[in-house]
Order: structure tokens, then C-alpha cells, then sequence
DNA sequence: CATGAATGAGATTTCATTCAT
DNA sequence: TATGAATGAAATCTCATTCAT
């Protein structure tokens, strides 16, 4: 779980001590990068915020970009770790994606400035670092995969094999859109309407059909 | 049209030539910020790119982020532009909605780089610039809306009045999810499987109900 | 002659400014490099020294390393056209050797600080630039290697045509030394002795022979 | 012989220790002073290459330059132990010059990267040090002013006794340039070759003369 | 109107050295 | 004695912006 350590190189040797740095550190720089955004945050500010003398974060870490990846390893962490925590094996696919959408409107609404982070800033990480960190994006929209491809097979969802990658796809983007696209949504939903009506959507599609041929568009 | 013309001021009084040299701007800018981001791109490579000093182009901006503020600008503008193209007066609510979705996503897919581009990007603008742009972007979710509430009214969408918003944005979305998540998307589907794909899910929704009651889910 | 305009890429369109501001940023640099050596001159300092702002010295130059070299080349050529200068085509190769020779001391004596200055820093010029200032380094040694070989030619110098390349390094190496061993030369020959001794040592070996091979030494 | 152990302090009580540490530390200095040069080398990197911690470093040195100090002289140490160890008391003059002539170049060319260290990097020494390390260079060429002397004594040296101090260092000089100038040098010539001419230049001057006049060049 | 040389505040990063354990 | 985490001064270099020509 902790692979990172080997990713990003330290110069400490301690592992106990470079773990509880780096959370130091990871803790300043999501308050500051939420605050002003990467580019405008320094990296004395964010020693300065996390309490470390500029030196000795730089002990702990190889250059500005990589507090970023820190910081969006974490959050993605945290993110997958709290939407694993409802999915549980013996609920049929349906149940699990009723609770496992619940549980993503609930957590993108807590953790709306920190995916909102990830969201703008991923780009700005160097390229491998980047694959790394929209890689690890994947596996969570793979959970969600693996919960519609369950519900396929038990029959609690109507889905079509071939929608399953795309349709886990506009779950995340659904779920992500409430941080992204809060500035206009904010004014006229809350999150238990915005829930509401984004899993009525979603649900309705899946037990409709899914298969259906007859309203396939032509969009030629 | 030329608003902008207000919303930045310029040391030249010649009205045509601020509109020309503007349009070179925007183009030289596009490419290098496509390239390589905003932050990594220099003002004297936009000079250079659009074939102006950096004197004079600053006779034409004031800032860096003006440049940035004109390229949004203009891509918002070309987006709406090409959607209202394909919007008839005549055509009802669902005709419309068709058209438009098939537009959106067409449009989205030849210009994605660009619509990338804003979607990164407007969060570097200054605040006054990024309201700006952020509220032609609600203009345009605003022609879905438009055009989701005569579907409403001539009866050929069915749709609660409440959700006509939240639809016009997850359409929104849609059409911008394959931009953002294209890294993702275009390795298991082309342009047109997720048009198709999209507009089932969407015109289902509208076909099947919109109002129904029964499916609610109880997200509490 | 100014192929260095090409080498090191400037910021600056006006190839006469460059010359000029160069010209300033060496004669600074030199000054300082000779009191402090290189390493502990920073780039402030430089630019102070030159009347330049810090800004402004970097659009001539790419990195402090840059302003080594250009110091390096300068003095080179320097010492180059002070050796071409004494240098007669009709002079007979002994005539041309002497004159050589005594120009050589004066001007290593006359430039002692600089030759002492690039004889210890050349090593800290990054690989490529190195490597041309050696190679100017060679091209200076070659201008007495072409002596030996016309004083052979013509019968004024007696050396075997294998120990040219070694005697004008030699040559090269007592010119030098009286800046790098000054600090013990010094103290027991003024420039005009170490002159007299060091050609009178030189001259005899050419005039007694050099092809002698009585003396030569088995050093098995 | 371990004066040295006086000039740079230590905190350590324990002599052998000292001796033990600093022979440790010389040895990965040197290591990495060949490879990279001085000011490009790290104490934390000297530490790794010799063993020790930076802490226990520290405890056996004052400063970095201590370092260059302590390898330094240890160079030069070893080069006089070498040089000496083929003066024999019985030898006449030319036969000890004769040896020590083959015996500089040979150890000459065996720590050529060595000697090319001290040559280089010498000046970045601070002054006190600095002026040891060159009294410690005049002691190597008082060993050559005093074959040549017991020479000029025995009569199997030609030599005038106000040139033994600048044929000393010319002898010196004549090593020392197999190093720096190598990388021409060793184009051209090997080891054996670059011996033999030298020594027969040298040792030619010596059987001439050295104190004739006609050969005098008028410098003036 | 056009040009491009000049500016300097400010950003990131390094590294010799110390000192508590 | 040995260790290695902590320190922060200092160094290099960038780049948006201005303004004299």
C-alpha cells in the first residue's frame, strides 16, 4: 500500500519518520494547493504551513511536483479506500450499486475541494507521475466495473457487456461533476437532491433494460 | 459579439486591427497552451508563435492572462456557435434535443483538444475573467436547457421541470467527459459508439419517464 | 573569429550589442575570477561587476558556465593574436623560433593572472565547451609545431621530425609555467632570466643536434 | 610523517583511530575527486564512498576542505616516499638524476589521475593549506636541486649553479605535464616514448654544458 | 504603431555543517 | 564514539512586464 516510498526517493532513512513527514507535508500542501492552486503556491509556504524548515521537506521529498504526486496519491487513496469500505461481497450487484453510488455522492461531497484538487491539478504533474496517479483513476472507475459486471451475471442489473467500461465511466465523471461543476449546481441542488436525482437516473437506466435496441439512436 | 473588446482594454485605438491582431494572438496562444499547458508557456513564445513582438503584443493584452482570458473566450464562443447552428426554431423539443446531442458530441470530438484546453485551464484565469467565462459556460448548458423545457412543453420529453437543470449539465458533462477522460475512453471506444451509447442513455431517460415516481431511490 | 556568437545562443537579436555586452560581461567576470576564482564568484557578483542587471546579463548568456567560457576563449584568442603577430613568412624557421619563443614569455608574463586563470579553471567548463577550448589550446601549441617543422624544412633547426609535436609542447608548457610555478619562480628569477635560461635551453637543444643519439638515455 | 594529524584538529582522542578514519576517508575522496572534481563532489557522498556516517566524518575533519587537504598531501607524500626511494647516498650526481628522472616519469604515469588532482584542484584550497601543500611541492623539487647539485659537485653534471633552482622545476614541470597535457599527449606518444625524448632533452643539456655562452639568446 | 532590450523580484533547490540522541 | 535528521543561507536562473527609441 505504501509503494510510494519507493517511488518517490528520500534522502531519510527511518521509514517511520518518512511516513509521518510526508503526511505532514501532504497535510500543508492540500490546505494551501486548495486555497491558491499549485502553480501559486511556493514550496517555502508549504514548508512554512507544515511546519518544516524548507531543508528538511526537501529531505523528504525530490522536487515541488513531487509533494503534488503526494498529495494526489493520498487523496486518491482515500477516495478508493472509503467507496471499498461498502462494497461487500455477499450483497447482490444491484445492492452494491445502489450502496456503492451512495457512498461516492456522499464522499465527493466531503471531499469536494480535495477532488476537486486532483481534478485540475493531475495535469500538472510530471508524465510519469501522472500515468501513475490516472492509472490509479482507473481502478477506481474498475471498481465500479466489477460491481455492474457482477449485476450483469446474478441479473440484478440490466446491462450490456459492452457498456459496462463506458457506463462505470459516467458514474465517476456523475460523481465527480458534483465537485466540478459545483459553482452552478450548488446554487440550485443540494447534495440529497443532486444524489437523488443522479441515482434515479442511473438506476432507472439499469432496470429498464439496457439491451434495449429500439431506441438506439441514429447518429450517423 | 466582440465584447470582449470591453473586458480587455488595449493601448491601440484602431478597432480592426485589434480584432486582427487578437485573432493572431488566440492562435499562436491555442497551440502552445495545447502543447504544453499555460504555466509552461512564455509570453515571448506567444510572440513568437503569432509572428508579433513581445512589445506589441502586449499593446494588444495587458497580461499574460489575458491571452489565456481570449483563448477560453473564443473557444466558448465556437462551441456555442457550432450547437446553435443545428438548433431550429421549427423542430420540437425532442427533435431539437437530438440534434443538439449529435452536434455536442460531434463538436466535443473534432475540437477536444481545445475543449480540454478550457477545462483546465479556466481555473488560472483572475477571478472577474474566470466568472466570465464560467457564466458562458452556463449559456450554453442554458441551450440545453432551453431546449429541454420546450421538450417538456410540447409534450415529446418527458422530463420533471426540477430536473431540467441537473439534465442540461449531465449533458453537459457527457459531451465534455470525452475530452477529460479520452486517455481512458478512446481505448475502448471511437467517437461514434460513444455517441450512440450516450444518446440511448440519455433519450431512454427522456422516453421512458422522467417523472416517474416508482423507481425514487431512498439514498438516506 | 566570432564563431562564439554561434556557440553560445543569446537572448538578443543585435549581434553588435551582443559583442558589446559580452565584452562587458568578460572583462567583469575576468576581474572577479582572477581575485576569487571561479566557484566562489557567483552570478550576482558578475553582473554587478558589469554594470548589468542579473536580468539583463542572462539575456547574453545561458549559465554561469557560459561566462567561463567566454572568458577562456578570450583569453585564448588574445594570447593567439599576440603569437601570430611576431610571426614572419620570411623569417627562417630558427628566426621565427626565437621570436616566438621570446614573445611567448612576455606575453605569458604580461598575462600571467589570465593564462594562470584559464590554466585552472578550463577543467570546470562543461564537456563540449571544454573540448573547444582545448582544442584551441592545440591550435596555439600547433603554431610552434609549424616553426619546428619550416626551421627543419630549411635547415635552421635541428630536430627529429617525431619530436616536433613534443618540443612544442614543451615549448607551450615552460611558457605557462612561469604563471603557475610563479609563486616559487618567482621568488628567485625575475621575467628576464627565466626568458634568457629558458630560450638558451630550448635554442641548444636545436642548435647541438636533436637527432643525436649518443645521449640517448635507456630508461628500460 | 602524520604532522597532519596536528594541522586539522579532531575530536577524537584515540590516535590509531584518527590514522584508521582519515586513511578511510582519503581513499573514498579520492575515488570520487578523479571522477568528479572537488566542487562537484558532496560531503554526504564522500561519507557513502569511505563508510562512515556524515556524523563520524565530521568528527575526524573540520571542513570539506579538510578533505581536499588530507588527500592532498597524501599524494604528495606518497609521490616524495616514491621519488626518494631511488636516491642512493652512493650514486654520483648524473646517476642519481639519471634514476630519479626514470623513476618521476614512471610514477608520473602510474598516478597520473592523481597528480592531475593535486595540480587541479590545489588552488581550491584555503591559503593556510594551501601554502603547506606548495612547500610540500618545493620539497619534491628541492630533491631534484639537490642531485643536481651533487652533480655539479661530482663534475657529472654541466650545470650552472644559478639554473639548478629553474632546471629543478623544469624537471618537476616535465612530470607534471605527462598529466596535464595528456589528453594531446597521449595521442602521440606512450609512456616509453615520452621518457626516453624527455630524458634525452635533459639529460643532453646536461653533457653539453649548461654553461656555455655562445649559445646565449639575446632577449632583450 | 512596432520593437526588443532591460529589469529584478522571486522561485526552486542544494549542501556544508551541527547537535541531540 | 557513532549516527543521521535538521537547518537555512545562499546560489542559479526565469520570465512577465515596461518603456525608450
Amino acid at each position: 500500500m505504501k509503494r510510494n516510498s519507493k517511488l518517490i526517493p528520500s534522502m531519510i532513512k527511518d521509514q517511520r519518520l518518512i511516513a509521518e513527514r510526508r503526511r505532514q507535508i501532504i497535510e500543508g500542501a492540500v490546505r494551501l494547493f486548495v486555497k491558491k492552486g499549485f502553480h501559486k503556491t511556493t514550496t517555502r509556504e508549504i514548508a512554512r504551513e507544515c511546519g518544516l524548515s524548507i531543508g528538511t521537506m526537501y529531505e523528504y521529498i525530490q522536487s515541488k511536483e513531487d509533494v503534488l504526486y503526494l498529495v494526489c496519491e493520498d487523496i486518491h487513496s482515500d477516495l478508493e479506500k472509503r467507496l471499498l469500505e461498502v462494497v461487500i461481497e455477499s450483497d447482490s450487484g444491484m445492492e452494491s450499486l445502489r450502496k456503492g453510488l451512495k457512498q461516492l455522492f456522499r464522499v465527493m461531497d466531503e471531499m469536494r475541494p480535495l477532488v476537486l484538487l486532483i481534478y485540475q491539478e493531475t495535469k500538472s504533474l510530471p508524465n510519469d507521475k501522472m500515468k501513475y496517479v490516472l492509472s490509479k483513476e482507473e481502478e477506481i472507475t474498475g471498481l465500479f466495473e466489477r460491481i455492474l459486471h457482477k449485476g450483469m451475471q446474478d441479473g440484478t442489473i440490466g446491462i450490456d457487456p459492452s457498456s459496462i467500461k463506458l457506463m462505470a465511466h459516467n458514474i465517476m465523471v456523475m460523481g465527480q461533476m458534483w465537485t466540478f461543476r459545483h459553482w452552478s449546481l450548488g446554487k440550485h441542488y443540494d447534495v440529497q437532491e443532486y444524489t437523488d436525482r443522479q441515482m434515479a437516473l442511473l438506476l432507472g437506466e439499469f432496470t429498464n433494460g439496457g439491451k434495449r435496441d429500439g431506441n438506439r439512436s441514429d447518429s450517423t
